[in-house]
DNA sequence: CCAATTACGCTACGATACGTAGCGTAGCGT
DNA sequence: ACGCTACGCTACGTATCGTAGCGTAATTGG
């Protein structure tokens, strides 16, 4: 008697890695959805996701781990932004990403959570930081040398700094005032970053 | 035989309430700096500090709850800020309470699992909206309203708007540029926060 | 001064999730 | 046919959670 395969698979276990991984995002993108990152656990996924325990730990040292891989690592690698023609219509852009990644219904549930976990493990952080924060980090400074070169701004803002101020008052703004719909922050995150890089022009 | 004190309180039990409560502050604290948020237990908070676990869970409901009010809330309930005279000086003791609070080196590790905690929390959320967010909203009111008063502003940025991004990008800050330290970070957020409110000025 | 109340300590649970070990087996490459 | 890899499954031991029940010291009020 064969096993049992109760993911009523027909031809028994999905062939390989690929099915695997796709049962394990929708598994972990739903309980996020339903549950929060919180109440996230590991073996909620296998159950969910049909796949055992032990193979999702082969695979993840951690709970963070899985849902940096599975959730954010894919949602944070976006081709470079295209040149909208003016400072205004880059920055535009610009806020309109952060906006959708970091304060959407999934991303607000889970940075600060993210956060905290890397916070205490080192490893975990440094992943964060340079699968996720140097790539948005270069794309800004993209969007400055852009306007320098069109002679919108005489010099770029450290783009660094504006990556900072743009993602954390889109997070802190997503948190304390979740009633604001996604277009109204997405225009405030532009005034913000407006203000910002035209301080250099200013004075 | 009397009960053996473990704490070798040499009159047995301490007193009543008070002690109670300094027992736990300092545990807890201790236990925050040594293990960060996420690996502090209530029950390794009971060790700690000698008072028992169902004491503690007779106080609050949870870890968030009680980090909440034995750290932050006591740290987050400060006197107005003193007129400096000008907008400057207003902004820069604005910002360096900011920096202090939510990007020293407590604030910056419990945080964002605070945050964390409260988002899957309605009530803690709450509490800490009001407790925390509204208390601080009000200060900068008074900070613009002062600079208006004094004609060195046109008409206020709204509180909140300002709020939510200084906090956000303190926590950012301190969260990405961890060797960053405070002066250098209170210098950026006042030049944020100056960004912010000239731009009602020049145009 | 003696109840009644309050706040706490202590032990003991059941439940949940963690993370690991060991064994068996299906697919894949050579 | 052989080995390798990835996976499934069962079964642990541990940590922490949050609660129940009972006893006792401090506090309060008549």
């Amino acid at each position: 008697m064969a096993r049992s395969n109760k993911r009523g698979a027909v031809a028994g276990r999905p062939a390989r890695g690929q099915a695997t991984t796709e049962a394990l995002h929708r598994a972990v993108q739903e309980l996020l959805e339903e549950v929060g990152y919180r109440a996230l656990t590991i073996e909620g996924v296998a159950a969910r996701s049909g796949v055992a325990k032990t193979s999702i730990y082969r695979r993840w040292p951690s709970k963070a781990e899985m849902v940096f891989d599975l959730i954010l690592h894919s949602s944070a690698e976006l081709p470079a932004l295209d040149d909208q023609g003016s400072l205004t219509g880059d920055i535009e852009a610009l806020s309109a990403r952060i906006v959708a990644l970091v304060a959407g219904p999934l991303g607000r549930r889970i940075f600060p959570c993210l956060i905290c976990d890397a916070a205490s493990d080192r490893g975990l952080m440094q992943r964060f930081r340079a699968t996720f924060v140097a790539d948005g980090r270069d794309q800004i400074a993209q969007v400055l040398e852009r306007s320098v070169r069109r002679g919108d701004l005489p010099d770029a803002t450290a783009a660094a700094d504006l990556q900072s101020a743009l993602i954390g008052t889109a997070l802190m703004f997503a948190l304390l005032h979740p009633d604001l719909d996604e277009g109204a922050l997405r225009d405030k995150i532009t005034d913000l970053a407006m203000a910002v890089v035209n301080q250099r022009r200013n004075h």
